[in-house]
RNA sequence: GGUCCCAUCGUCUAAUGGUUAGGACAUCACCCUUUCACGGUGGUAAUAUGGGUUCGAGUCCCGUUGGGAUCACCA
């Protein structure tokens, strides 16, 4: 039987990493089997809806590679694939349900409920309403009387299932609730919603949350009372922001986008994300979407949760920059480059000496700031010891540049670095004693991204001899 | 609180009952070097705890501790 994964995401706002994962998951779980993977927006709870919310879906999946076989915009045979375009369809399943035992209509008020509950005693809601012949309860349906449908649960003794990462769960049926399925707002709840789409549109595997795990054995009731066989459970662990938390939106801990934002490329968050609670049985960690199909595989699932680790994703990310084809780096920084500069600078050779050094796109700004505007630094910074420098040794060597400088015609990375060699040879002083003092009067940073040629390059030649001047001056 | 689930370096993780408990990130040291980074070499660092079972336990069983989940007309 072809394998059909889903990925149901409800449209309420960002999409979080966790979610990503799953939706990964169940693209893998397909993708690696030739299976199809598809895409149910589940919005039946109008209250939590978010404008622009299924675009941020569709986008994020688009970013990532993760086409789906079928969902909204493009369809499909078993469509519609918005929850919200199917609410007959439940209404129609809900009421054929309490036909064959498996729910009742139930009058009472929310309070009603609530009031009876209590969690620390462990008491459970007792429906009075399941006590209602069904002739008498379809009668005050009739006359119009507000009501939803409940959950019939009388089975006694205990469920037992088996999950794909936790095994064999075992959980008693008195512990279930006898929830609600059918909303009186004629929507269906994420329970019975999700049972009704899952059969009607053959899924076979269905992974999400192990908070779910303790529901599963209500939905199996619901299978078996229609006649149906329940998929494969694929329950996963969730994705921690610490030992305790789970990473959040509400939290404010980083979506996709949001990481996006901050300069991590798509395939690298992918990539990450992938090996938190999965790994390949191999040491190899650097994987493509079109590897990780060809190497994933359910049974190597972890069960605990993985904290989510941005220093390792940005160690990543920095693989996935220094692989990048230089063209691309380049395409990649310039909208950066814009932001953060007016000034003429040789933008391509600026990319080559910035992309084996910055870990994010973000990085850029930051690194390359003392281009746009040299700082006001300190002249003790041409003190160095390493180098065997002073203020002293600086502005001999700083002036020597000048005059070695002014005149040159041809300004690359090579001949600068040969001229400024052959000086310091010439006067008897050490590279770093001509090279290091450069490099601080170009850019009044201890460290830069490149050296002091390479730094020349990019500025180009005005500003350059313009910098060298200035710091003369402070020398002086 | 009832129930369910989880537990290997700081973090992500590997280890068909038999390995000096492996790798990666981070960290530290050194090398390379016009600073920094990249790259290279090496180091520090883990089986939560107590009992069993076994010739042998990270691995199987029980308890303890710690953590998470669930108990909505949210998903």
């Amino acid at each position: 039987m072809k394998i059909r994964t889903r990925f149901a995401p409800s449209p309420t706002g960002y999409m979080h990493i966790g979610n990503l994962r799953t939706a990964l998951y169940e693209y893998l779980i397909a993708k690696s089997q030739d299976g199809d993977f598809i895409l149910r927006i589940e919005d039946t709870d109008q209250k939590r809806y978010v404008e622009g919310a299924t675009d941020i879906i569709f986008n994020t999946l688009k970013q990532v590679g993760m086409y789906w076989d079928e969902g909204p915009d493009i369809g499909g045979n078993f469509g519609p694939y918005v929850q919200s375009e199917r609410k007959k369809l439940y209404a129609e399943y809900a009421h054929k349900l309490v036909e064959l035992g498996g729910a009742h209509y139930c009058f009472c008020s929310k309070n009603e409920a609530d009031e009876q509950k209590d969690e620390e005693a462990n008491i459970k809601f007792e429906d009075p309403c399941k006590l209602l012949s069904l002739a008498e309860a379809k009668q005050r349906v009739a006359a119009g009387e507000p009501y939803v449908i409940r959950q019939t649960i009388n089975k006694k003794g205990t469920s037992l299932f088996k999950d794909v990462v936790y095994g064999e769960i075992e959980i008693d049926y008195d512990e279930l609730d006898e929830g609600v399925l059918l909303k009186s707002d004629g929507f269906p709840t994420y329970n019975f919603a999700n049972v009704v789409d899952d059969h009607l549109m053959n899924i076979t595997h269905v992974v999400r949350g192990n908070e779910y795990i303790s529901s599963t054995p209500k939905y199996n009731l619901i299978y078996e009372a229609f006649g149906w066989t329940p998929p494969v459970y694929v329950h996963v662990p969730p994705v921690m922001k610490d030992a305790q938390h789970k990473l959040s939106k509400r939290n404010g801990d980083a979506s996709f986008q949001d990481l996006v934002a901050k300069g991590y490329l798509p395939e690298a968050i992918l990539n990450y994300i992938a090996l938190l609670g999965w790994n390949p049985g191999t040491e190899q960690e650097i994987f493509s979407l079109e590897e990780l199909k060809q190497v994933f595989s359910m049974d190597r699932l972890g069960k605990s949760p993985a904290i989510f680790d941005i220093t390792k994703l940005t160690w990543m990310n920095g693989c996935y920059i220094r692989a990048l084809p230089p063209q691309d780096f380049h395409r990649l920084a310039l909208p950066y480059y814009e932001k953060c500069f007016t000034r003429r600078l040789n933008l391509e050779f600026l990319s080559t000496v910035l992309q084996p050094r910055v870990e994010t796109l973000a990085d850029i700004c930051v690194q390359a700031d003392f281009l746009e505007n040299l700082p006001d630094y300190d002249i003790a910074l041409f003190q160095n010891k390493k180098m065997k420098t002073d203020e002293l040794i600086a502005k001999q060597a700083l002036a020597l540049s000048l005059d070695a400088l002014k005149d040159l015609q041809t300004w690359d990375n090579e001949t600068l670095f040969n001229v400024l060699k052959e000086l310091a040879q010439d006067k008897g002083l050490k590279n770093g004693q001509v090279l290091y003092p450069v490099r601080i009067a170009l850019s009044g940073k201890e460290t830069t991204p490149g050296g002091a040629t390479e730094l020349a390059v990019v500025l180009g030649k005005e500003e350059t001899l313009n910098r060298i001047q200035k710091a003369l001056e402070k020398l002086n």
